[in-house]
DNA sequence: CTATTTGCAAATAATTTGCCCATGG
DNA sequence: CCATGGGCAAATTATTTGCAAATAG
């Protein structure tokens, strides 16, 4: 960790930017900048709102895309197609769960993973970085075989309940 | 290309699956085969609905989703919150927009990436694969910073309309 | 024939927007 | 104060599900 803790770091590029220091925006980078497990916005929001009454999920998509603005945050690429959010903004790489699309970062400091940039000038692309994703099974899911098949994660977001479906089949009358 | 065409290959594990051989299934396959942008299921779903009249969206997320259980397809890693499908099963590695969030196969073959696995035991991670995200600018997005801000690319499935806000602001008499 | 798949519409999930009050600097 | 942010509800977008008709093998 350099000279400027992570929280002062913040508190700079919001100066930078000329954006207030709010209060959202403090608890959600505060509550993200420990994790190494890359949350969705739902499970940050489930994460703030108990120490930040009345917050709503709206302000956490809100905060986290001005947090990415400023740079103190990224997205990472997610093998689901929902958004996970990274605090850490040096290069890094990942390991990523096939059965239960856990995202969690490579610990192994012992491997550099330096690698060589190829050439996409044909595509007209410029690379500015990279990130290696390792794709393999967690722990989690490696017990879980030995007895369940395998499962999915539940989504994000609890589902409410079951609502009894609206059209039913006497109600179509053949349609 | 190996001796089996990639079509073939398609047909086999469907067998091998003891599934049947439908057309929306060779057409969704067809299609995807030899793009390398990595479409979104509404993209595949655009480039199929001409020569499938009448197949619906549902159709293609269930097509895909078995052509990724049959293993002819991948799911790519995506930045957006939305599924990429990539036709190429084979370690391969990828370009990606930061501003736009295009999704392409990086061309140079001449870069061989064979890159040192991690030790993921401590976290109890069983690696498999990898696979290299690079990141940058894509040659549209570099043109356009010279003129307009970098713009958002438009949502993956037309905008339908702007229908008139419900709650006017007088029907709330204040609320 | 019979298991599987497809199409439809509706349900569910994920994210964004409009409007207006609240708050930071 | 005054610009910017935040809360709320509704709109939009993305994906899944139940059911009956269609179809591959």
């Amino acid at each position: 960790m350099p000279i400027l803790s992570r929280m002062q770091q913040f508190e700079a590029a919001c100066r930078a930017h000329g954006l207030p220091v709010t209060v959202q925006r403090r608890r959600i980078f505060e509550a993200l900048c420990d994790r190494t497990d890359h949350p969705t916005p739902d499970q940050v929001y489930s994460a703030v709102k108990d120490t930040l009454p009345g917050v709503s999920r709206t302000t956490v998509y809100r905060v986290l895309d001005t947090l990415v603005r400023l740079g103190v945050l990224t997205k990472a690429c997610s093998p689901t197609a929902t958004t996970r959010v990274d605090p850490r903004t040096a290069r890094h790489h990942h390991l990523v769960c096939q059965r239960c699309d856990r995202l969690v970062d490579v610990e192994d400091a012992a491997v550099d993973h330096r690698v060589r940039l190829p050439d996409a000038r044909r595509q007209g692309f410029t690379i500015a970085d990279y990130s290696i994703y390792f794709t393999g099974v967690c722990a989690a899911c490696q017990e879980e075989s030995t007895t369940h098949p395998p499962s999915r994660p539940a989504p994000q977001r609890a589902r409410k309940r079951k609502p009894a479906r609206s059209r039913s089949p006497a109600a179509r009358a053949r349609g």
